[in-house]
DNA sequence: TGACATACATAAGATTCTGATGTATATTTG
DNA sequence: CAAATATACATCAGAATCTTATGTATGTCA
C-alpha cells in the first residue's frame, strides 16, 4: 500500500468494495483496487490475505469455495453484521477527515 | 489517538503546527490539538516524544530548551527541510484522501 | 496536603503493514 | 514448446507506529 496513511484503511476498502460487488475473491479484490485507483493502492498478499481472515474471525464475512478449473477460488461476502459495520467504517473514516482537516487547515496566526 | 486511521498521521500533524505556530514544546502541541479537535485526537506522550525525537534525526526539527522555573522546556522548530517537508506532508494527505475517495464513494453496480 | 496539571522520557506489547518465500495451475509469447 | 508472466491461495520475519504502563520531577489549587 506504499504510503503509510494508508494503514488501518484496509479493512474499510475490503467491507465497502463487498457492500458494492457483492461477492468477490482475494486476487479479484487487489486488481479491481489497482484499476479503481490507478494503480495508486496496490494491496500486496502479505496485507490482504491476513486481514481476510482476521474480517472472516470476527463474524463480518463468511467465504464459500468454488473450483475453477484445477484451481480453488475462495469467495468472500458479507454477513449481516459486516453489512452494518460497512456504514460504521464509512462514517468513522468521514469523521476522521472532518477531525484532521481542523488541524490540517490552519490559518497561519498573523 | 484512539482511531486506527490516525496511524501515520502524527508527523504531519506536528509538522503543520509548527509551520503555524513556529515553536512549540510537546505537552503544547497535545494540548493545542486536542483543543483543535474538540477532544477528538489526543495525542499520547508514548507517541508524540519518539515521533518528535524521529523527525529531529530525519532533520526535518531543531530544539532549544528553555527554563521555566525549575523545570526544563524543549522547543522545537522546523528547520530548512522541515519546512519543505509540510507542503509534502500535507500534499500526500490530500492525494491520499482523493485516492480513498475514488474507492470507498463507488455506487452500487445496478 | 493531597490531587491534579505540567513536562520530560522510555519500554513492553499490540497491530498492521512490507517483502520474501512457498505451492500450484493457467496463459501468453518469443 | 519452453519460459515468462499471470492467477490464486497462504504464511512469516522484520519494520513502523501506536497504546498502556512506568518513571521522575516540579507547579498549582482546593
Amino acid at each position: 500500500m506504499t504510503n503509510e496513511l494508508l494503514k488501518g484503511t484496509l479493512k474499510t476498502i475490503i467491507l465497502k468494495l463487498l457492500a458494492e460487488k457483492g461477492k468477490m475473491y482475494g486476487y479479484e479484490i487487489t486488481q479491481e483496487v489497482k484499476l479503481m485507483t490507478e494503480g495508486k493502492i496496490q494491496i500486496t498478499e502479505g496485507a490482504l490475505y491476513p486481514a481476510l481472515h482476521a474480517l472472516e474471525a470476527e463474524g463480518l464475512l463468511s467465504t464459500e469455495t468454488m473450483n475453477i478449473g484445477k484451481r480453488v477460488r475462495k469467495y468472500y461476502s458479507l454477513t449481516k453484521e459486516g453489512k452494518n459495520m460497512v456504514s460504521v467504517k464509512l462514517q468513522e473514516f468521514v469523521d476522521f477527515i472532518v477531525t484532521m482537516q481542523s488541524v490540517l487547515t490552519l490559518k497561519p496566526t498573523l
